[in-house]
DNA sequence: CGTTCTGTTGAGACGCATCAATACATGTGG
DNA sequence: CCACATGTATTGATGCGTCTCAACAGAACG
């Protein structure tokens, strides 16, 4: 690992000026619920590219949501290989699983710099007190997550790699333009082809193959680690058979 | 659909006495939520074989847990065919989803005759009025899924059919011994081959070649809708990757 | 007793993995 | 500053796994 793992106190905003509350992906709060996540939110902490957030098998008495910089969840296999589960990116929750159950199955690494707010739940006693409003927005993003990952079962068990792809970044772009980090026609890409490999089940070879194709067709191309859409329709189209109305479930 | 869909109220055990909750896999209640659940659960509904429980696009004012019985979440796909998420058994929760949000995207269908416990909770504002430690129980619930969807996602992006077939008889048969609905070396499987294919994303013709290829290696073969289990060890080597402890995370 | 579903097997085509090699970029230490 | 190692993108050749099409036997069902 080139950088060292680094958690440091940064100098942040709070709830109650969050600028990720005011896009119009995320739901207002009203001051009762402002009131609880003051007591609530215990840190917001800093991380260099590299560091991993949680390592699987571990247990926390925290979790968090990502404020800033992109983050991967991902399983190590038994055989060394390793698969991204989910692309993490400002607002969504991290680390749930760990305060729910008795270990996480997952680790969390960050690909840029990022900051995360860090929620303490004091053990799973401390959920439970949680203030009903705020369980319930926990619980609608546990039920969105459930249905990303049910979406990408479907992908990985019917699709062509090239539909996987195609999909893959519909639901990128999509998600980075809600929270105003995309614009119409690009979008910033931090990772490499190997992460995107690993995340979609296709080796990187063919990843790079298919990549070539989107290009020479005029959909999509790469130019430096910047994702450019050069016809969206088309990538849909490509994408046919996974692509929903992604429902906006908002959180904290 | 052969048989009519037909909905009944069934003379039937309510939660104080559930045989399931007394099950090792459930964990016990306290006399305030056996309280709570009294009120909470409205109706113990029959369901014949082939129904639909859920339908795609619906918005449901109730979730509901299986009571006895197999059933199927599934989607259609653009181009026609199914791709089944998840085999429901007893105790699984159904339809939390349609609550959460605006529209469920998945349907549920029985394999066989079932029944269900109907919970009621009158839109959203009703699910947070919902006492906090049930609560719990459902997100853990929420969680529990989530992360079996996460090992699906893995086993379809890097498995092969036989890894992947090989996991799923794990995984039920796990399943299915903490609700004594299996023993060690058998458990009756009303699912067809075109079932298993749609639930993990392979031909069924390739379902069927795999089958004869397990039976022939003597892991297991299945005679008059009777899986038998012939040499677990062996099958779980062959699953080898896709093997977790599957932490069991209770509920109702 | 036919009709429809399910299981079963064969032959051929195609997608993707694998191995191998090169070019380019990046960062590192002498 | 250059020399070097390391990570990433790119392309070719080859083989295996799985899909597809096709056909048939047995079971289930009305």
């Amino acid at each position: 690992m080139a950088k060292q793992d680094t958690v440091l106190r940064a100098h942040a905003p709070w709830c109650r000026n969050c600028p990720l509350r005011a896009l119009p992906a995320f739901a207002d709060f009203d001051e009762a619920e402002l009131r609880f996540m003051e007591r609530f939110k215990v840190e917001h902490r800093l991380v260099l590219t590299g560091a991993e957030l949680i390592l699987e098998g571990t247990k926390q008495p925290q979790f968090a949501t990502l404020f800033s910089g992109w983050a991967l969840r991902y399983r190590k296999l038994a055989d060394g290989r390793r698969h991204n589960l989910a692309v993490l990116l400002p607002g969504d929750l991290i680390g749930l699983d760990s305060v729910v159950c008795d270990a996480s199955q997952v680790s969390v690494q960050a690909v840029t710099d990022l900051t995360y707010c860090a929620f303490d739940v004091r053990g799973t006693a401390g959920l439970r007190a949680v203030e009903a409003r705020i369980a319930h927005r926990i619980l609608s993003r546990a039920v969105d997550d459930l249905r990303r990952q049910e979406r990408r079962s479907v992908t990985a068990a019917v699709g062509s790699a090239r539909e996987r792809l195609a999909a893959f970044f519909i639901d990128l772009h999509s998600r980075l333009l809600r929270l105003r980090l995309a614009d119409e026609a690009s979008f910033s890409f931090p990772l490499t082809q190997q992460h995107v490999a690993d995340h979609l089940g296709i080796n990187v070879v063919h990843v790079n193959r298919i990549m070539r194709g989107l290009r020479e067709a005029g959909m999509l191309h790469m130019e430096d680690h910047t994702i450019v859409i050069d016809d969206r329709p088309a990538i849909e189209l490509a994408a046919r058979i996974h692509i929903d109305t992604v429902a906006a479930v908002p959180l904290i």
